[in-house]
Parts: structure tokens; C-alpha cells; sequence
DNA sequence: GCAAAAATGTTATGATATAACATTCAATTC
DNA sequence: GAATTGAATGTTATATCATAACATTTTTGC
């Protein structure tokens, strides 16, 4: 398994939530999904999805060629947006429109497309498959015909973790 | 009530929408809603929000300054930026998030959070308020113990028009 | 090995957005 | 009607986000 060499953002490492695991398994689970579509998860692919998953905020991606710098010497804008659109692509992250941001994909090559949860106060993303609204939408859509092709379903608020302790930064 | 001097995007006009009419009741009610608000709905910040009614497609900042540059001369970004954050704040236009686009918001004032139905083939957009997936949406944050501060419910994919007219260009 | 395709390197620039401070305008008070 | 104040706008500069275009390298299939 892939190694965790920098975790430059100390992680806050709840008992329900052991980070480490949590990224090498969105990491092995990328692997294979690669593997088994024949498509490349490059050195360069793996090291930014591995510094998306430094946490579970937004990242931006200028934010990750500063970090992706001291690993790859070459880095320009464009390898971290080539990177970032391949991610993409094979649902292995979700772009945060209304943030123009990044975050890591729990729900990795089936049903991508999620309710995402976003704290102002900690910035972490949560992600929510949230069946009865996507259902509730798939009827609107058909009310009103029209033929979907990718949704952005974002909201802004605070988190229940930052509701009850709102002193203890996300940073 | 308003001049509508410049119509330079040609609008559809159909039998069921008289864009005129839809300008002018749009105009109105923001004109009737910052008299109420005590708040200035400027001369720039008309002209704006009449440039971003011309169509019902979603207008990026930088094509509405080339747009009001003939109307003011001063014209420059903080300019647009400026008279858009005030027209966003009266909830009198919608942010598109996933566009970095702007465009009319047909309920203003209330209820503002809506779902935004985007046309990939004429770029309008059509604006929902789809209480069933407002519904469904609060349950889910109920669930989540998050404290919602704003929505962004967007949605590409093809009009129900454009399915049946692919060639109707919207431009 | 060789050709083709994919990925990455590299340079430049386009597109989106805000900060910071100066000036003007409009309403209120004296 | 001059002075004061706050809001709006003017102005300059720059920060931030993203892609185009072409060169080079790496990988893959034959």
C-alpha cells in the first residue's frame, strides 16, 4: 500500500475516524479501480489524490501545486489541472464549484454525484448520497423535462462537530 | 416603467413568453423592493441588472462590463463586481456557482434558494423552487445536525426545447 | 525496435475576482 | 447654505483560477 509521507495538516484524529485508514483505503480502492479500467494512475495522479485526501476540506489547486512542488519538481499549473481532470473524470474526487475547489471521493466509481455538506467553520466536506433528494430532483427533472447530465448540489453552513465545539478550528 | 433601449441578444420571443413584459415585471418588482428596503437601486446598478435580463442565459461579470462600458464610460471590473454583489445580496439576481455566471432571479425577494435547471445547448436557465427537494433537503441537514447558511442546487443537462428543437440555436 | 498514443514539460496568456485608497455624491444637521 | 458624514463610485494594481499550444518524454501495441 501506498505510503503517507507528509501530513502537513495535523488531521484531527477522532475515535470514530482513524485518517490514516480512511486514505489508504480511498487510495487502494483508486488503484484497483484504475487497474480495472485500464486507465493510468500515473505517479504524478496518485501523489495529488494522496494530497487531496491530506484531509477532508477543499483544496485548491494552486494550494496543491505548492504542495506537489517539493515532490515533483517540474509542477505547473497545468500538471496539477491535468492531474485534477483525470481524478475527476474517473470520480475519484469531486470539484467544489461554488469554491473552486477540490475534495476526495468516498463513494469512488458508483453513484457520484452526492449532497455535499460544506463548514464554514472547519471546511470540511461532507458527502451525502442523500437518496430521497436526488429522487425528489429526478422527479422535478421529469416534470419538467429535462434530460440531466451532471448535478452540483452544494450547501454552505456550519456542521454539527463545529455546532457543538466551536472553538476547535478545522486549521 | 423602464426603457428596454439595446436589446442586443435577439430573445426567443414565443408565444407563451413576451421577454419584454417579463423585463419590465422584473425591473418593477426590484425597483418596488429596494424603495421598500430603503436600499439604492443605483443607476449602474439598474443598467446592470437590465443588462443581465436581456436573456435568460447566465452572463459572466467580464461580458456584462463590455456590455455597460457604452452606457458608462468609467466602467471597470470592481465596477460590475460591485453592482452584481449588491443586486446578489437583494436576492435579486442568482449566482451561478458552476458557471461563474449571473442571471435573473425570477422570485425575488423570496424564497430565493431555488434550483437552477442549466440548458448545455442554449444556456438558459430555468429556475425552480421544487419544495419536494427542499423538503427532502432539510431532512437530510435534520440528519446531519448541519446548520444550513446557503444553497447552490444546480443542474446541466437539455432543455425540454431544445430536446424537441435540437436546432433552435439559443444564441 | 518502431510507430502511435498517452502523459508530461514548458511558455504564455486568458479569465475571474478583489484590495486599497481617492473622489464624488447625497442626505442630514447645524 | 456650509459642514459633516456615509454610501457609492472611480482608479490602479494585483491576486487568483484556468487553459491553449506546442515540445518532449514515456508507455503501449505491434
Amino acid at each position: 500500500m501506498s505510503t503517507y509521507p507528509k501530513p502537513n495538516q495535523n488531521y484531527q484524529q477522532s475515535s470514530e475516524h482513524n485518517h490514516n485508514e480512511c486514505v489508504s483505503e480511498a487510495l487502494g480502492i483508486a488503484e484497483h479501480l484504475c487497474v480495472e479500467r485500464g486507465v493510468q494512475l500515473t505517479a504524478i495522479r496518485h501523489k495529488v489524490l494522496e494530497l487531496i485526501w491530506e484531509s477532508h476540506k477543499a483544496v485548491k489547486a494552486y494550494e496543491l501545486l505548492d504542495r506537489l512542488k517539493p515532490l515533483q519538481q517540474a509542477a505547473k499549473p497545468a500538471t496539477v489541472y491535468r492531474a485534477l481532470d483525470f481524478l475527476i473524470e474517473q470520480g475519484l474526487i469531486h470539484r467544489v464549484e461554488s469554491l473552486n475547489a477540490f475534495v476526495g471521493c468516498r463513494c469512488s466509481g458508483h453513484q457520484h454525484e452526492q449532497l455535499l455538506l460544506i463548514c464554514k467553520h472547519c471546511n470540511e466536506v461532507e458527502e451525502r448520497s442523500a437518496p430521497d433528494v436526488m429522487l425528489a430532483l429526478s422527479h422535478e427533472f421529469k416534470q419538467a423535462g429535462f434530460m440531466v447530465h451532471s448535478k452540483a448540489i452544494e450547501v454552505h453552513g456550519i456542521c454539527a462537530k463545529c455546532q457543538k465545539f466551536p472553538d476547535v478550528s478545522g486549521e
